[in-house]
RNA sequence: UCCUGAGUAGCUCAAUGGCAGAGCAUCCGGCUGUUAACCGGAGGGUUGUAGGUUCGAGUCCUACCUCAGGAGCCA
């Protein structure tokens, strides 16, 4: 008798095997049993006859509670009623351990219960799509920027003093001396992109910004490429090329977790390039045409940065990601390229997902001159001494370049159709919410 | 941080200012193809906390706590 997955049950049909994992649920129609069967690869219904199994095998099987660990041995078959499908007629079980009675019944459950129970609710075929789902945004993303040149640079969690200073962050103390949480790998990026052309960060970013809303955590993922000698333009194409990829993977590996999420698969398939490119001009007229509709709600104030309401406004216009250029450059982070076209905006995007999802990325050129960089830093108040060595970049072989970062929960939200960003990370942290 | 709403059995929810209830879960019993199985029975309560109004408060008032939804900020 074998040890087998439940993923690859299809290929032991008639063979005697060996699963090892938890009841999921169970049914019984007096003298038969239907306990379903969980192993972290899969579901499978099992059939306990009680003609069939020993006394103390079906005396074992009616001991037995939902999440009880279980060693089940018996023989794949098809479905009597389902072809295609197989369930395990069950000959004997090892019982690990009866689990006391589950918090999580198969009824309904609160948001709040749930995420108090989240170590348990891991455990749910929703959550367990989610984050194969995330699993495999993941490794596209690996896999993507792996083959197009770029390498894997590692940039610090513990860092001395803010990215940007526009965001509140998480204090430590680093032996005596105040160090933050990273909110971003970006500047160390730049630093590593003039040694090594393109390289990439991927890791945890922390925002200490109290925000409640369905698309914030205060730890979070996210992906920063970083391209010498690359343009606005060749930063959007990037752009584009790589969220379809990701997209187009998780299509063509999570389509059954993705089905199961109810998630509506054409409304991905689209996502292929190119995607729309538009001006910050151009979106503020959409947005003021979308106001004297009534299909928008506040008007919108040029100058400004756009709203949640206007990014939703925006991005439900396009069957795929949209991506929006040069905005006011005193809306966006000190270090953009300011446009040689027009010196107020800033050679900056930002990829909206559709469907209303808002920002998933945000990049830009990078500024070249070291005169300008600094006078930037005095404007926004930062403390210069913070910024040395990164000014340092722009004396020692400054270079055109650019680059982005993705947020990857931002990104699973989208790819799964699900409303909040707290179930696309295994334990999320959120304002006033860091337990389990 | 601001605005709005909600806290009643382990869970999801009912209860005109007048005896605190149902379904699920748990326990006991029944059923040979069940699919959130079903049927019968049992146990299970400091109504978020602290005050107040009232003959009487789950229900009305005040404060606080927790959670949810939204805004701002952002990936």
């Amino acid at each position: 008798m074998s040890e087998t997955h439940i993923s690859d049950i299809a290929s032991h049909s008639g063979q005697d095997i060996t699963i090892k994992g938890w009841l999921y649920n169970i049914r019984s129609s007096g003298k038969l049993m239907f306990p379903e069967i969980r192993d972290g690869s899969g579901i499978i219904q099992g059939v306990v006859s009680k003609k069939d199994v020993d006394e103390r095998v079906w005396n074992d099987f009616q001991r037995l509670t939902q999440e009880s660990s279980i060693i089940v041995r018996g023989k794949v078959r098809e479905h009597p009623k389902r072809p295609g499908v197989f369930e395990l007629d069950v000959a004997d079980v090892d019982i690990i351990q009866i689990a006391e009675p589950y918090p999580i019944t198969p009824k309904e459950h609160g948001i709040e219960f749930l995420m108090e129970h989240r170590h348990l609710w891991l455990r749910s075929q929703r959550s367990y799509a989610i984050l194969k789902v995330r699993a495999e945004v993941v490794r596209a993303i690996h896999d993507y920027l792996d083959s197009n040149g770029f390498v894997l640079m590692e940039t610090p969690i513990l860092t001395p003093a803010a990215c940007e200073g526009t965001t509140t962050l998480f204090e430590v103390d680093y032996f005596d001396e105040k160090a933050f949480l990273t909110q971003s790998g970006q500047l160390y990026n730049e630093a590593t992109a003039a040694a090594f052309g393109r390289v990439y960060t991927f890791g945890p970013a922390f925002r200490a910004e109290k925000s409640k809303t369905r698309r914030h955590l205060t730890e979070f993922w996210m992906v920063e490429p970083e391209i010498a000698y690359m343009d606005l333009d060749g930063l959007m194409t990037l752009s584009e090329n790589f969220l379809s990829y990701i997209v187009q993977r998780v299509i063509e590996k999570r389509a059954v977790e993705l089905e199961s999420l109810g998630r509506d698969i054409t409304k991905l398939e689209s996502v292929k390039p190119p995607f729309p490119r538009i001006t910050y001009d151009e979106a503020a007229k959409m947005l003021d045409e979308g106001h004297k509709k009534g299909e928008l709600e506040n008007a919108f104030e040029y100058g400004s940065d756009f709203g949640s309401p206007d990014e939703t406004y925006v991005s439900s216009q396009f069957d795929r990601p949209v991506m929006v250029h040069r905005y006011p450059a005193q809306v966006k982070a000190f270090y953009m390229e300011p446009d040689p076209e027009d010196a107020t905006k800033a050679l900056g995007v930002d990829v909206l997902a559709p469907e209303g999802n808002g920002e998933i990325i945000g990049g830009g050129q990078r500024m070249v001159s070291h005169d300008l960089l600094v006078q930037r830093i005095h404007e926004h108040n930062l403390p210069m001494d913070a910024f040395e060595w990164y000014v340092d970049l722009r004396k020692y072989g400054t270079y055109p370049h650019s680059g982005f970062g993705m947020g990857v929960e931002r990104c699973v939200r989208w790819i799964c159709g699900i409303e909040h960003i707290r179930e696309t990370v295994p334990f999320p942290r959120m304002l006033h919410s860091i337990r389990p």
